[in-house]
DNA sequence: GTCTTCACG
DNA sequence: ACGTACGTGAAGACT
């Protein structure tokens, strides 16, 4: 049975700062912990007596709310600074989540509207809800039978739990009215005056009665002459607090109930809070009120079926077409010769598994010389239409197809997709390893498909018996990796998302894009000859050959032969990075030297001859485009790797120059904006931030102008170029070490810059501390559309790891959904270019390449701006830059 | 196989 | 006192 403690946090926090002295409690470092003492303690206190399964504190947000902007007057009970408050209040919210307990809030609300919110929702799934508040605006909720309010009178320990009978006998009228009858009466707590001469019994008299301000004018004549002057003297104020007390209980939160499940108490924080307020007693008090949350009945793992499944291989493809039945699940397996790059599907095996405990399997035998595979291939994918594929890691088989003209099936799973959405940090996946995964929940394969003699040469006999287990396995592991995948509220994600991206990915890989050889030779040729001569100049300088490339022999050369002062180490010897380089500019013309050496040699060898060498017959690059590595969603590429071709430089940005459209075609290149600062601005909600991109303006200028606190027209550039590294570096956790380092200014100017920066938009901190909060309570992240990443490491015992992780965190939300969109707008596009007329050919986290007929380029540069606009509705709108040119380097 | 460096978003 | 911005892939040196 579930039961929900929704706490407000500030104005308890306020009650138990008046009510024990500041200076009874005051830890060896002089920081005052009455508020937070008295506070955390309340929290104990309410899990030791209520044993709630779940539990959040609402917290107000600075800044104006609604009720601020309807009544310029209101002032709600907002923390006001009393001496050595401040500072315990910054600190609860890390108290509170330490302990386990969510905390939520929302700019623009209070508190209580929060608190109203989650009641109501979990109410509404029949939960049994306290809310914990000295607030009595909260006596409206209690309408629910579901929802309690204990109502803290004063102090910390004077509380009154109150039900419906509970709220009418303690203001004389239901909770339904209770927003009417404050609206009248005023609430002094609140500085809201009511109409004057109305008390608490005239004001409950008239709310019950008539119930709502309309029905109350209708009958003014019923009332004594006094009361009825009054309210028609003051129905402008009536009105205004009529729109000031109902709470909002419809608030767009993200929280669900599950975000909201009460601890494990994490030992680590709360003896490092508890520390901090210097109370043994407290924190043995929660460490043993959290008790009973270990004990609840976990589920027993699902017990070994006894089941077996009997292997059974048909005749032939074709007996194996003809019991297929329409819509069945086909699982394939597929085995490939020929070296890496240029292979060939060689045999193929399908699997079904038909409701009575047999799979039937049939298969495609070796194609020897590889003369065959176009018609092999093809004949067995005819076979799977009406049907839906079933295999792990499909794209490299579908994109075998494409570049064979066959058009790949339907797909209805893939395995290892499926893997890595489960756990994206896994790292690989393979087939054996689902097995084991599932090993408790599968049926066992019994016998085996004997590859005879009498299937005439067509089953090769090496290959094959692995494929038909392989395609059989995999026919049995789709059940309950579906299962899985539904149960972690990822079907969309999986069915919608990533195995329709499979398939645009697969086209997009054996499409290629288009270079000009040529050009990488030519480049190839002029990098080497700089290099080498720059490596000759270097050792001249050192007055000896050495090998540059060698970070050891540079080290030795720079820092022991010549005597620079090495500026950092690394583990193994002296750091040479272009960091410290930069540091020793100026000191020896060597380094220098150094320096554009490394930049060429770079090229040379990363982008050189080897982007030559993955040059396919057909003039274009094919690259691997993978689905399942990177740990936030993001795709990869590798063989070779197009995510990382240079731009930044004017002499790395040539390799762009050689990546074309062939004659007759062109390339629409089109990238988002600052995609992932908009994520920021809406997942965090930030007034400023949505602003500022709502209105169109330069963004950086817009964010150097709050953080500076100059007008736009005075932001200096050097200004905007520091706002956008944080803009950027926050997307990311970083500190103000980090940001002095990379904007070369000193820590402290750092620190102001951050300060002013979540000052002019304090959402993106309170979101940030949320997303670390939950992550740390789930032990994942979770983008909206679903997406998960594990990060366990947030509750590593080391500090170092556990403060990595919780960066790691912040960043895999932004990245994570700034990805889902992307996908989705590759997938939107692979669905509507025409491919006579337009085909994807590259995609670069936040930019597609699309290689279009000069006919077409104009229109299908709409289609592509559109389909990447419209990919997602944010808070704030998705803005795509795009080009038609000839080569990728023309676009700018 | 690991380390260092550096290219990109 | 410690470390200090996320996510990738590739090349080259060294063990």
């Amino acid at each position: 049975m579930d039961k929900l403690i929704l706490v407000d946090g500030y104005s308890l926090a306020f009650r138990a700062f008046f009510a024990i002295p500041v200076d009874s409690m005051v830890t060896s470092s002089g920081q005052h912990t009455n508020a937070l003492y008295g506070f955390m303690s309340m929290l104990v206190g309410l899990i030791e007596e209520q044993k709630p399964t779940h539990m959040a504190v609402a917290l107000d947000l600075p800044g104006r709310t609604f009720r601020d902007d309807l009544n310029p007057d209101y002032k709600a009970h907002r923390p006001e600074t009393h001496p050595g408050l401040k500072s315990q209040l910054e600190m609860l919210e890390r108290a509170v989540r330490s302990l386990g307990i969510a905390v939520v809030s929302k700019p623009g609300y209070e508190a209580d509207d929060v608190l109203a919110t989650l009641a109501e929702r979990a109410a509404s799934q029949s939960v049994d809800t306290i809310v914990v508040t000295g607030d009595r605006d909260s006596f409206q909720l209690v309408r629910d039978p579901h929802i309690r309010v204990l109502y803290n009178r004063r102090g910390v320990s004077d509380y009154l739990l109150l039900d419906e009978a509970g709220v009418i006998e303690k203001v004389g009228a239901p909770p339904e009215v209770y927003s009417f009858l404050a609206a009248l009466r005023g609430d002094p707590s609140d500085n809201l005056p009511g109409l004057p001469g109305i008390g608490d019994k005239t004001a409950a008299r008239l709310a019950e009665t008539y119930q709502s301000v309309g029905t109350l004018l209708e009958h003014l004549d019923a009332l004594s002459p006094k009361v009825a002057s009054t309210i028609s003297e003051n129905l402008e104020r009536l009105q205004l607090n009529m729109a000031l007390t109902p709470l909002k209980r419809d608030l767009d939160i993200d929280a669900r109930l599950e975000d909201l499940r009460l601890g494990p108490l994490d030992d680590e924080a709360a003896k490092g809070f508890f520390e901090l307020i210097e109370s043994k007693r407290l924190a043995g008090r929660a460490l043993k009120a959290y008790d009973y949350i270990g004990h609840k009945g976990s589920q027993a793992g699902t017990p070994r079926q006894d089941a077996a499944v009997a292997v059974h291989q048909v005749d032939s493809l074709g007996a194996f077409a003809e019991r297929l039945e329409s819509g069945a699940k086909v699982a394939l397996a597929v085995g490939w010769s020929g070296q890496a790059g240029r292979s060939a599907v060689s045999a193929l095996a399908l699997a079904v598994q038909p409701g009575g405990g047999v799979a039937e399997v049939a298969c495609y035998g070796e194609d020897v010389d590889g003369s065959q595979e176009v018609e092999r291939l093809g004949a067995v994918i005819a076979v799977l239409a009406g049907a839906r594929a079933v295999g792990f890691g499909c794209k490299e088989v579908f994109r075998r197809l494409v570049s064979l003209g066959i058009e790949p099936p339907a797909l209805a799973a893939d395995l290892g997709l499926g893997m890595y959405l489960l756990d994206a940090s896994l790292g690989g996946y393979d087939l054996e390893g689902a097995k084991e995964r599932w090993a408790g929940e599968l049926p066992r394969l019994e016998g085996g498909p004997e590859v005879a003699e009498e299937t005439g040469g067509l089953f090769e006999t090496e290959q094959l018996p692995a494929l038909l287990r392989e395609a059989a396995t995999c026919a049995l592991v789709e059940a309950p990796l579906r299962q899985e995948i539904d149960d972690s509220g990822m079907t969309w994600l999986f069915d919608e998302l990533e195995l329709p991206l499979l398939l645009a990915l697969a086209r997009m890989e054996a499409v290629g894009i288009a270079v000009n050889v040529d050009q990488l030779r030519s480049l190839a040729r002029e990098f080497s000859q700089e290099a080498a001569r720059l490596a000759e100049s270097i050792c001249q300088m050192a007055g000896r050959s050495f090998n540059v490339n060698s970070t050891k022999q540079l080290g030795e050369v720079l820092f022991e032969e010549l005597g620079l002062t090495p500026p950092k180490k690394t583990k193994t010897g002296y750091s040479t990075d272009s960091q410290s380089l930069e540091k020793l500019r100026g000191v020896h013309p060597i380094v220098e030297e150094v320096m554009r050496y490394r930049e060429v040699e770079k090229l040379r060898s990363t982008y050189g001859d080897s982007l030559i060498s993955e040059v396919a017959p057909d003039g274009r690059i094919h690259a691997t485009f993978n689905q399942m590595v990177a740990r936030t969603g993001r795709l990869s590429s590798d063989h070779p790797n197009l995510h990382n071709i240079p731009i930044r430089t004017e002499i790395g940005k040539r390799f762009r120059y050689a990546f074309v459209a062939p004659p007759g075609s062109k390339l629409v290149v089109a990238d988002y904006s600052q995609v992932e600062l908009r994520v920021i601005a809406h997942l965090s909600g930030d007034p400023g931030l949505i602003e500022a991109f709502t209105t169109g303006v330069d963004i950086h200028t817009a964010t150097a102008s709050r953080v500076f606190g100059v007008p736009p027209s005075e932001v200096t550039s050097q200004q905007r170029a520091k706002a956008k590294m944080v803009a950027y570096g926050l997307a990311y956790g970083m500190e103000a070490y980090g940001l002095a380092a990379r904007l070369n200014v000193e820590v402290p100017e750092a620190e102001e810059i951050l300060k002013s920066f979540f000052a002019a938009f304090p959402s993106v901190r309170s979101y940030m501390d949320e997303v670390v909060a939950k992550a740390k309570r789930l032990g994942y992240t979770e983008t909206e559309f679903g997406r998960r990443r594990r990060i366990p490491e947030l509750r590593d015992d080391n500090y170092r790891v556990r403060q990595a992780a919780e960066r790691q965190a912040m960043n895999s939300g932004i990245q994570g959904l700034a990805a889902d969109i992307f996908k989705i707008a590759l997938v939107n596009l692979d669905r509507t270019l025409l491919r006579d007329q337009a085909v994807l050919v590259l995609q670069v986290h936040d930019e597609v390449l699309v290689e279009a007929k000069d006919e077409h380029a104009a229109e299908v540069r709409d289609v592509v701006v559109r389909a990447m606009e419209s990919a997602a509705k944010l808070r704030v709108p998705l803005a795509v830059n795009s080009y038609i040119v000839s080569s990728w380097g023309d676009a700018k």
